[in-house]
RNA sequence: GUGGGCGUAGCUCAGCUGGUAGAGCACUCGGUUGUGGUCCGAGAUGUCGCGGGUUCGAGCCCCGUCGCUCACCCCA
């Protein structure tokens, strides 16, 4: 009987050999300056109670509204695959008293997301995101050092073409005058149905449309900045000027819109240019109300979301991974059942002195094992039959030009640390 | 959710006005005895996305369906 070929569910990202090494490598160096910057790892669970995300989120995002991945559990309970971080972050904040110690707390996170889109370029259902949020402090300075931490992770990655666009979206009072004009303005205009009612859920979002006639409309539309209150001007002057300091270049956007409603005060979005539509390699900002709609304290905070599987597509188009940058420092070929035996132990022990090596398995001819250490990229191969098992030296050679020299096995380890 | 493009070996694709499939790369083995990358030879691999229709006959035509892809929307 003919079984039918299983596939993936449609529109998920996923990684396999050889591919990985490089979405590993990404996810690793996104991680790194938030930990050496001393922010700690937040592992959670990946399903949430529904009420969490529209709560947290907002009703009147399309993320909520339309691309939630929702279902009944056995027990009758509304559950929802997350589809952004930083909510179950605060939840969990919240529920483990992280801030009644000291403040920040500051925590990253690194896995999968879930949103019932349409896949595109760089767009998946199933997604992976690095985060970092720092909890219960509006200084301006993390606000900078939020930023940095991402701009950093992208300079050490080795990307070039990036830019980074920042905006204020004040407080309370500054959205509240500024949302006054704007209704009005676009009141005035003549939209479309659609870009109506999306105006009517919230009006911010058309500033971010990308049909032209809708563009050419909104280019005389009261912009926030210009309503921003003298404490939220100051704010941000401050952070500019952090990030002056910092030597991180940015572009003020004023018309920059972030799709999740709990956004507050300094906003900021990472754009790559070689990436097509879905061109935001990540973005955050900070969220003054968001904690006490989940039922903490009033605290203020900040953060970001970075798309790995994006970051790695705009790390290919660059060509900034290095063709063998996870290759094996020695792959050994055992001749022959002892000659196995005594690579198997061998090669246990150059792993726990740090190296990378491989073994040939399964009794191919010698040619084709040299071939398999070829394809494996490693950088040296040694041959051990039973000549090396009675003298006790090996030849080990340099794959990249051949280069034999002879060294004694038991000091394999400091032979390639020397030639390497 | 809306619209465009595309679905032929693992990958990239070719396949003339319909006559039941090919190339390159990759893979395996070999070119005499224990050393890869070049070259030469041999070999393996496809329900031509799936279902139906037209036809003596369909990978090529028609309908449907699924999938992929790009854009809108949305966003990482």
């Amino acid at each position: 009987m003919k079984r039918e070929q299983l596939h993936a569910p449609k529109g998920v990202s996923e990684y396999v050999p050889p591919r990985s090494a490089s979405f590993e490598w990404i996810r690793d160096h996104l991680i790194a300056p938030a930990k050496a910057a001393g922010y700690q790892l937040m592992e959670l669970p990946v399903f949430e109670d529904t009420n969490l995300f529209s709560r947290g989120v907002g009703e009147s995002t399309d993320v909520v509204s339309k691309e939630m991945y929702t279902f009944e559990d056995r027990g009758g309970r509304s559950i929802t695959l997350r589809p952004e971080g930083t909510a179950g972050v605060m939840r969990a904040v919240i529920e483990h008293s992280l801030d009644r110690g000291q403040l920040p707390v500051k925590v990253f996170y690194s896995g999968a997301f879930f949103r019932a889109e349409r896949p595109q370029a760089g767009r998946y259902r199933q997604f992976y995101q690095v985060g970092v949020e720092s909890i219960g402090l509006d200084d301006p300075a993390i606000d900078a050092e939020i930023i940095a931490l991402a701009d950093t992770a992208f300079k050490n990655i080795g990307l070039k073409k990036y830019r980074l666009e920042i905006t204020s979206l004040g407080d309370a009072q500054s959205r509240a005058a500024h949302k006054v004009d704007l209704v009005k303005f676009l009141k005035s205009l003549d939209l479309d149905e659609a870009t109506q009612s999306r105006a009517e859920i919230n009006p911010l979002r058309l500033f971010d449309d990308k049909r032209e006639e809708v563009r050419s409309k909104m280019a005389a539309a009261p912009l926030l900045m210009d309503y921003l209150s003298a404490a939220s001007r100051e704010n941000f002057a401050q952070v500019c000027s952090y990030l002056d300091a910092l030597g991180i270049t940015y572009t003020l956007n004023p018309r920059m819109v972030r799709g999740l409603d709990y956004y507050t005060g300094t906003t900021f979005e990472f754009i790559h240019d070689d990436l097509g539509a879905q061109s935001g390699i990540g973005g955050g900002g900070r969220y003054d109300g968001l904690m006490e709609t989940l039922g903490g304290a009033d605290l203020s905070g900040i953060g970001f979301g970075l798309g790995v599987d994006r970051i790695l597509l705009a790390a290919e188009a660059e060509g900034v991974l290095l063709e063998n940058q996870f290759a094996s420092d020695l792959f050994i070929i055992p001749l022959g059942q002892i000659a196995k035996e005594r690579a198997l132990s061998l090669a246990q022990d150059l792993r726990q002195d740090g190296f990378k090596v491989e073994i040939a398995f399964g009794d191919r001819a010698l040619k084709g094992a040299m071939k398999a250490a070829d394809k494996s990229g490693s950088a040296f191969a040694v041959v051990l039959g039973e000549t090396e098992l009675s003298s006790g030296s090996i030849e080990l050679k340099r794959m990249k030009d051949g280069e034999l020299s002879s060294v004694k096995i038991s000091e394999l380890g400091k032979a390639l640390s020397a030639h390497a």
